[in-house]
DNA sequence: TGAGGTGTATGATATATATCATAAAAATAA
DNA sequence: TTATTTTTATGATATATATCATACACCTCA
């Protein structure tokens, strides 16, 4: 990970979009842009906090690690996201570990600013914790499909969620390239179910695959699979 | 759930706590209190929202259902703890149900009334922020050991998370008494299983029982059962 | 150009945990 | 008090999912 002269637009991340115009030019002094390479690690779980992270350009894993080899995927995040916020709050050590799937640059703001920031403006505050709750809605959801969702509907949810995060590719795949082991990491399963469950989608004709590519050719048996229980 | 006359202490919930003197005299005519008895439900998933609660006195579980008869107990609170929060920022439905596990009164408030204390109070703002971003943490570690770790395991998690945040009664009991059935939809298994893992922790005198009550009689071994990974 | 890693692919087997069935005990209601 | 529901208690059985083992294709990097 490396240091990057060019800077952002000023206008991607939560910072630059929410802060009064009065603090931008705090905000412009101390920013720093990194540029890292597919599999760099932007923090790593146990890490102490340093500063928050903003992607401005590529892909990246947050995940939680276990037990040498074994990992839990708590979130894709792209442009625009937040990464790093889960350090707030706490024993001041990233709880996760933030690695890129591909090449990418970020905004870095050191705590300090950050929460001055916070304190600053209001209106960031906000939103910042509205994205907290939303994200707790959301993880909420997906504990409770771990503890009794198969894997077949954490699956078909998994798809479906990407697929409406990050919608299609100009060839009609989910905008977010994975790895059969990613994905397993993501829903919570081994590689090789996680493998035979899609292998039986492409069967019945609810998913189809090209390589790391995945589109959705029947979304509403998909929708079926993770029926919801009311 | 019935309206209660005598009103709280002006103390104990957040709003009371850290809004700006100036504010509080809006706080005292905007607050509602209620009495809600053993199984009350304060409001239920679905719901559309219309406010936040504190609890004033006794204790609630706040619970998400699967498939009619099966629930995820998403967390437990005391008196003090904020509840309903998780309405907030999105579908304007709550997202889980809050039931009292014994007689508990609450205080209340209407949302467009809580969200001008957050416009207005920036340190209410900010704790709850803060508030979020922790509890946002502690699910991504339920869900990574719901993901990764044994039945064995989460119970002796779980059982010492009760008792640190509880903390033990005057018999020495953890001071948050759980039916067994309760006990499994909080660590994500089935009644069965965890009833016979209780039995089997007792057995090796990790645990000790008592109806509802139980105490913690080997907190080192417990610890071993929750091993994290590094 | 080969070597060594990483992701993909499958079958065989083990096992943790859920499910089903049933009953006693305890709590709550009538 | 009896009646009825809820909680506790256990055994037998089923099954979803993990684990283990092995092989091949495909990068990438030296």
């Amino acid at each position: 990970m490396k240091k990057n002269k060019q800077g952002c637009d000023r206008q991607t991340c939560l910072v630059c979009r929410l802060c009064l115009k009065e603090w931008l030019p705090a905000v412009q002094t101390q920013k720093k842009h990194f540029d890292c390479k597919k599999g760099d690690v932007l923090f790593r779980e146990g890490d102490p906090v340093t500063g928050i992270y903003f992607l401005y350009k590529g892909k990246v894993k947050v995940h939680k690690h276990w037990d040498d080899g074994k990992e839990l995927i708590v979130r894709f995040a792209r442009e625009g996201d937040i990464v790093g916020h889960r350090g707030i709050g706490t024993d001041m050590v990233y709880p996760v570990t933030a690695t890129a799937l591909e090449p990418a640059t970020v905004c870095y703001f050191e705590l300090d600013f950050f929460n001055a920031s916070l304190k600053v403006n209001h209106e960031l505050l906000y939103e910042l914790m509205l994205f907290y709750a939303r994200e707790l809605q959301e993880f909420e959801k997906r504990m409770r499909n771990l503890a009794h969702m198969p894997v077949k509907g954490r699956l078909a949810n998994a798809l479906l969620t990407l697929k409406e995060k990050f919608g299609y590719d100009k060839d009609g795949f989910i905008a977010f390239p994975l790895s059969r082991q990613d994905l397993a990491s993501y829903i919570g399963a081994t590689y090789e179910t996680t493998f035979r469950m899609l292998n039986a989608m492409i069967e019945e004709n609810l998913v189809a695959v090209s390589g790391r590519y995945i589109t959705l050719t029947n979304e509403e048996k998909l929708h079926l699979l993770r029926k919801e229980p009311f």
